[in-house]
DNA sequence: GCAGAAACTGCATTCGATGCAGGAATCCTG
DNA sequence: CAGGATTCCTGCATCGAATGCAGTTTCTGC
C-alpha cells in the first residue's frame, strides 16, 4: 500500500486490484492452456486458480477466447502510429512495409505469457484460428480507414479495404506458411526477413 | 464407385435420401437465418424444419457453423482446376487473377441459397466471420501449395501464400468495404453483382 | 427374405455463456 | 469517520451447442 502522500494520482484499489486479477487470469490461463491444451481446460478450472467464482471470470473477459488476446489492438496502434508519422514522400505500401517492421520489433506482444501458447494453439485448434483471425480483420478495417483518410484522392474507401486486406493477407499468408514448414521460435530474425521479403513482391504491383 | 457401363448408375436410394435431408437442412437453414437471424435459430429449430431429430444434424454438419458453408471447398477447387489448366505463358499472377474471376462469376458456391444469408451475417456475426475466414485460409493454404508446385523455381512456399494470401485477402476487403458502404446482397444475383466489383476494385492493381 | 451394415433417434451429460438478485467491497460526500 | 451510493463479486438457474451411448429403424448385398 503506497503512502498516502504520494503525489502521482494512481489508479484506485479497486482499479489496481481488477488490474491484479487480470493478470492472474491471464498468467494462468496461459499455465494451464499450456500444460493440458485449450479444451482441456475448462472456465471453471482458470477462474478457481485465479481465485475467482466462475462467473466473475466474464466480467473480464467476454470469452474463454478473448482470454487469448489480452492485447488484441497492440499490432493496429503501431500500424496507425505508422501511418501517422508518415514522410510525405511515402506511398501507402511504404507505410504498410514500415508498419510491419515496427510491429515485429515492438513486439510488445511477445512478451506477454499468451503469445507464445497463442501461437502454439493457433495451428492446432480451430477455435484459437477463427478468433485470431477476427482480430486480424479488425485492425485491418482499421488500417483501411486510416488510409484512405491519409490519401484521400488516390484511395477511396473500398480501394483502402482493398489494399489493408492484400497486406494483412499477405503477411498473415506468409506466416503459415512458415509456421506450416515446421518452423520454431528459432531463428526470428530470419522470419522477419522472409517474411517482409514475401510482402514485397506480393504488394510489388500496388506501388502503382 | 459407379460401374463403367451402367448408363446412369445412380447412387443408391440411402445417398438420394442422405442428399435430400441435406439440401433441405441448408434451404431450410437460410430461411431461418434470414427471417431471425442466427443466433436466434437453434438447431433444434432447423431440425424440426427439416423433420429430423436434433442429435441427427449433427451427422450431417460438424457444427451450426458448418451449415453456413456446404460447399466450402468450392473455391479453392475452381482455383486449382486454373492452375492445373494454365498456358505456357500464364505467370502465378494470371493464374490466380483467371481463378477469381471464375469464382466471382458463376459458381456452385453463389447460387446456394446460403450464400446471400452468409454475406449478410458475415458482418454482424463474429461466429460466421470467424468461420468464414478460417474456410478462406484453408483454401489459400491449398492455393499456395498447389502454385508454388507449379512454379517450383521461381515461387518458394513462403512467396506463394504471401501472393495467395494478398488476392484473397484484397477481395475479401473489398467486400467487407462495399457492404459497410450499404451495399446488398439480398438476392443472388445482387450477391454476385457485389462479388464481381469487389474483385474488379480489389484485383485492377495486378491486371494490365 | 435375411443377415449385416449404416443411419436415425432420444437420453444424459458437459461446457460456454447470460440474466438475475443478494451481498460485499470500495468510493465519495458531508 | 460515518453512511449512503456505486460498483463489483458471486451463486443459482437457465439456455444452447456439442458429444457419447444404446436401442431401434431402414437400407443393402446376396
Amino acid at each position: 500500500m503506497p503512502s498516502p502522500h504520494s503525489p502521482a494520482a494512481q489508479p484506485s484499489l479497486r482499479e489496481r486490484k481488477r488490474e491484479r486479477t487480470r493478470r492472474a487470469l491471464i498468467d494462468v490461463g496461459a499455465e494451464l492452456f499450456d500444460r493440458q491444451g485449450y479444451d482441456e481446460t475448462t472456465v471453471a478450472e482458470i477462474a478457481a486458480a485465479a481465485e475467482i467464482g466462475t462467473r466473475t471470470f466474464f466480467t473480464y473477459f467476454a470469452s474463454k477466447e478473448d482470454l487469448l488476446f489480452p492485447e488484441s489492438d497492440a499490432r493496429a496502434r503501431t500500424t496507425l502510429a505508422a501511418i501517422a508519422e508518415r514522410k510525405p514522400s511515402d506511398g501507402p505500401v511504404d507505410i504498410l512495409l514500415r508498419a510491419l517492421d515496427a510491429v515485429a520489433e515492438s513486439d510488445t506482444d511477445m512478451v506477454s505469457p499468451m503469445a507464445a501458447v497463442r501461437t502454439r494453439l493457433f495451428r492446432t485448434v480451430p477455435a484459437v484460428r477463427g478468433k485470431a483471425l477476427q482480430v486480424q480483420m479488425d485492425a485491418q478495417q482499421d488500417i483501411a480507414r486510416a488510409l484512405s483518410a491519409a490519401f484521400p484522392e488516390s484511395l477511396d474507401r473500398v480501394t483502402a479495404a482493398a489494399l489493408a486486406g492484400a497486406f494483412t493477407g499477405a503477411v498473415a499468408g506468409a506466416v503459415m506458411a512458415l509456421l506450416d514448414a515446421g518452423a520454431e521460435a528459432g531463428d526470428a530474425e530470419a522470419h522477419r526477413a522472409l517474411i517482409r521479403q514475401a510482402t514485397e513482391v506480393a504488394l510489388a504491383p500496388w506501388r502503382r
